[in-house]
DNA sequence: TTTAGCACTCTCCTGATTAGAGTGCAAAAC
DNA sequence: GTTTTGCACTCTAATCAGGAGAGTGCTAAA
């Protein structure tokens, strides 16, 4: 009988003894010796045994030694074949469901839902969670509202597709009644409402150019303050991170440099924001295992995200940040089942 | 000649002695010793006299050695006596306020030009900037605007004061046509703009009681929706913080156990509110050295902060957190000067 | 093919030693 | 009386050696 259809050619008890020192790794942190594994392990086998078979699984590239007398640990490269090949997934219990269930109830803001998401997340996994914002290619304008302040200036209020709200503060060059305002919001909403951005800047741009023709005044003070407050909008925060503080625990990442640097690339949110960027198009839960994400900050931490959706479109990511070393059956199911009651609960939005 | 006025009856040469030593502490992190204050000093003593005069400074409670044979370090009634009387602040240079009025410019929503403060204040001393968002014990209604939302939910929004503002989500019995929505708005505009909230919600709730005798459905619809709307306001975030990762170059906080303290601290708010409020009717600069503050969590850590106002009101607070040796000379007036010119960019919304 | 035996390696802990920094005190110098 | 010198003393931090423990790899036996 051949050896079927293993990865590498192994055979099932080889598999089987990688996946129990994975497992005890991930439970313990130390590196796992062939006593340890021998006593650990269903199968009746002498630590000589053991050790043979782990000789020929670091040879493959699956295990390492941090020296001649530690015992083994994972390689990234093990890490992914335990995760793709060889994990069991757990069931989450009803109790941590209907958490995040509860936490994840709509009927707030579209932006304090998601935050609450990735607290919820980091909450749960002990780790940090991280929630992309919906992806706004498409940002129609739903209404606009003035408001004047004091002097001349006046508050603008963007309301973008489903219940996404910008603000901003533009000056004019004279002071406007409230109902100057008002029938300059209606102007804008009755020939806005509905289209997305871009379409209304260069509507704008056009309706600047033809204005010298055309003496309303009402659509003349609608199109001067419609330019101010749409030109520039500010991009939003791009993700929204909890928990970060729960890295601070893990043993792999406790020294002060690496944390660090890790913190400051959360700020910086680049580097992040490409990797959560790479999955915008992926199917289900997506992992990342240390350097495999091809960020040096991310040594040692793996990523687990999966992008969320509201009737077939992705409209975000979320997922959390921990050590390589996590608990992948407890974490994969939860980010999943996040995933999918988020965009349940975004789904009642529109 | 008596002593004069010094605190503690200190000879003008142990205090000059002694703010050299809290000046090379500052400056170098390790405990001074008499011989290399004999050296940095002016004055020609031999390190046994310096030995002599920091026994005595110690006895006094303003030094203190971790080891015999370590140099001395300043206790916090050093710190306390240094900043009080012997410090000399620096003048900002002028870039630096360019630097500080750039950032500070009006001209957007008043969150974000919070969010910046904080921001310039962590870069410009490298240490962790931290603004409490104004105060608002008077919250007074500008406008309310209802936005219809897809089935029956509409987008409540919320304008506060000057450019505040509060959005949420509320659900109807039935669905109401946007002109309905524009009624019940211009009435509860009509009703209640300009009051402050606590008026309102018992106004709305004496409404409801009457409801009975008056079926004007426009008014019934109106009060339904600012029940939901105004019931449970949610307090909005208290404080900004930012650069909490410039913290983790520093020397003494250089431990992963209080870091993370310090940072949960810092998320869940509370410590850090208090502590802040305590500043709320102080005039100028306030600083907290250590234990001083009365939070365990920010032992080794000082803490500066100013309040900022508006034609003589004073809306906040904000300042920095560092390590309680920090330069002070140079803190302080960046506290101080970003105070005032958050409040005359703050001014300009009035 | 598996196991037992064994020499070997590496880490980690302990204890001893030393160099260095800094102190405090007593006696001498100013 | 104040300042300095000289000196014994203390404490830390660094270095080194030695031993225990864990684990390996290899060889030879089962």
């Amino acid at each position: 009988m051949p050896q079927t259809t293993n990865p590498h050619q192994l055979s099932e008890r080889s598999l089987y003894l990688f996946k129990s020192l994975v497992e005890h790794f991930i439970a313990d942190g130390q590196p796992v010796g062939s006593r340890t594994l021998a006593r650990d392990i269903e199968l009746e086998l002498s630590p000589a045994t053991i050790r043979n078979i782990m000789a020929d699984l670091e040879d493959i590239g699956l295990l390492h030694s941090p020296h001649t007398s530690a015992g083994r640990i994972p390689t990234v490269k093990g890490y992914r074949l335990f995760v793709d090949s060889l994990l069991r997934v757990h069931q989450l219990n009803s109790r941590e469901i209907e958490r995040i269930a509860e936490e994840l109830n709509p009927g707030q803001d579209k932006q304090a839902l998601l935050k609450r998401t990735s607290n919820i997340l980091s909450e749960i996994t002990r780790l940090a969670g991280v929630v992309m914002l919906p992806r706004t290619e498409q940002q129609s304008l739903k209404r606009v509202e003035f408001v004047s302040l004091t002097d001349n200036r006046i508050l603008v209020i963007l309301v973008i597709n489903e219940s996404e709200i910008q603000n901003r503060i533009i000056h004019t060059a004279r002071i406007y009644t409230p109902s100057e305002l008002q029938q300059a919001s209606n102007y804008l909403n009755d020939m806005f409402a509905g289209k997305d951005l871009p379409t209304i800047r260069s509507e704008i741009l056009k309706e600047l150019k033809r204005m010298k023709e055309n003496v309303n005044q009402i659509m003349q003070t609608a199109i001067e303050m419609a330019q101010q407050a749409f030109m520039n909008i500010e991009p939003r925060d791009d993700y929204v991170l909890a928990g970060q503080t729960n890295l601070m625990d893990v043993a792999e990442l406790c020294d002060v440099e690496r944390l660090k640097k890790l913190f400051d690339s959360f700020n910086q949110k680049r580097d992040i924001l490409h990797l959560l960027e790479q999955s915008i198009h992926a199917k289900g839960v997506q992992i990342f295992i240390g350097e495999e994400a091809g960020y040096d900050v991310l040594d040692n931490c793996s990523v687990v995200i999966s992008p969320y959706e509201v009737e077939g479109q992705i409209l975000g990511v979320l997922g959390v940040i921990g050590p390589t070393r996590m608990h992948y059956e407890r974490v994969i199911p939860i980010v999943d089942i996040t995933a999918k009651m988020l965009g349940s609960a975004l789904n009642s939005y529109n």
